[in-house]
DNA sequence: CAGTGGTCTAGACCACCGG
DNA sequence: CGGTGGTCTAGACCACTGC
């Protein structure tokens, strides 16, 4: 009768997906399923708090634990280093440095980033070659007050992402998806027609000495960001 | 001296942060770590766990715990109802019906849903509105082998989105996004201007009865996905 | 084979919060 | 206040896998 907690949750999601357990009833409490299923209270609530994470069930302190009304299940995405991205899907890796300086960021860069008016980021513009073809376009300022060493890093060899990746570890980021059209610019640069729709990743990534970097990626037409639910 | 699982979280990620602990390098095995912070190994466990669901370690059995050269960071976006996301922006929301019918689907549907060639789905288009805006067109098709309930229900009430949510909780989905042009037809519906950027995600969901639904949403020029890392 | 992480258990105490 | 989930502990056994 011994259970494993994967045994549990996948008993745990029957009785919700046959409809034992309907849409906001209350289940039985930790100890109870424990001794119905036949293992440690733990393990039932390992089993479900992950779920709870996954957004099916709803828990709190007294009140118990319910399924959820209306799931707002949660996907989740990777965001690999672009090399890797790139590599992953078979294809050889190249990205080209356009512009590299040292200046005034627009102002809502600068509140992004909460900086102060006066600091001046480094501004980077790259694109992301995927087997020679373009594959995304990079747009990014970097706050030199936090990683002054990349001023001195050769970002030609490595990529700034990479760069960062591996030299600047963040704890906390935000980042926003949406869709845009390609001026004649991006056109150039992406090489597609001007007008494409293009899927949009604006990221903002700091530490706890203040923002690090803020990023525009660009993508190229047909790009799809994919994943499991 | 005693430790809760944040704490050793926490200081696991300053270790990180401050490059005491390298990317690629080998941390002290869960025992070690458990005895130098006065805790028990399951609580070190607990924290390490996450940081590898996270992406930021990298744990094998025998090979030990290193921190992953070049992290994959996820991104967790929620996928709410329709309805919550708009009430939840503050606004009254309202969604209409445009067509319903059982027909044919195409073909790559038909494979997206593992469907028999003559399986005749459900397939479903309706306009999602925010304070009477639109705010979102949805084309479904919906399995009628698998959910054969919803061909009663009244879905000018309540949206498929929403009987689905309710009624037929999936244990597996698919979900892809990317940005497409609008067509004369979207403009119209969703009154912006033909070749406007629009963020297009696409789902689909199954049980273990077979596939349910796949659907196309096309979101409103200007939308935008947010989460944080 | 042996070391490392993965998990289970039983018992305990605590924090929160609904009634 | 008291019930419920949240967590910690010590010890144990197991599973995987690098050496």
């Amino acid at each position: 009768m011994a259970q494993s907690w994967q045994t549990v949750q996948a008993e745990v999601m029957r009785r919700i997906t046959e409809r034992l357990w309907l849409p906001g009833s209350l289940i039985p409490g930790e100890a109870e399923l424990a001794n119905e299923l036949g293992c440690a209270r733990v393990t039932v609530n390992r089993a479900l708090r992950e779920l709870a994470e996954k957004g099916i069930l709803d828990r709190k302190r007294k009140a118990g634990t319910h399924v959820v009304k209306n799931p707002q299940r949660r996907a989740t995405f990777a965001i690999p280093v672009m090399r890797i991205q790139v590599e992953g899907r078979g294809a050889r890796y190249d990205h080209h440095l356009l512009e590299r300086k040292t200046s005034q960021a627009p102002a809502h860069i600068l509140s992004r980033m909460k900086l102060a008016a006066d600091n001046q980021p480094l501004y980077l513009r790259a694109l992301h070659f995927a087997d020679g073809r373009p594959f995304a376009f990079e747009e990014r300022w970097v706050n030199l007050h936090v990683v002054p060493e990349i001023a001195d890093a050769d970002l030609d060899t490595m990529s700034a992402n990479e760069w960062l990746v591996n030299n600047a570890p963040f704890t906390r980021g935000d980042l926003s998806l949406g869709a845009c059209k390609a001026n004649q610019e991006l056109a150039e640069l992406l090489q597609c027609e001007t007008g494409d729709a293009l899927l949009e990743m604006e990221r903002s990534t700091s530490g706890k000495e203040g923002s690090i970097t803020a990023v525009r990626l660009i993508h190229v037409p047909g790009y799809r960001l994919l994943t499991e639910l």
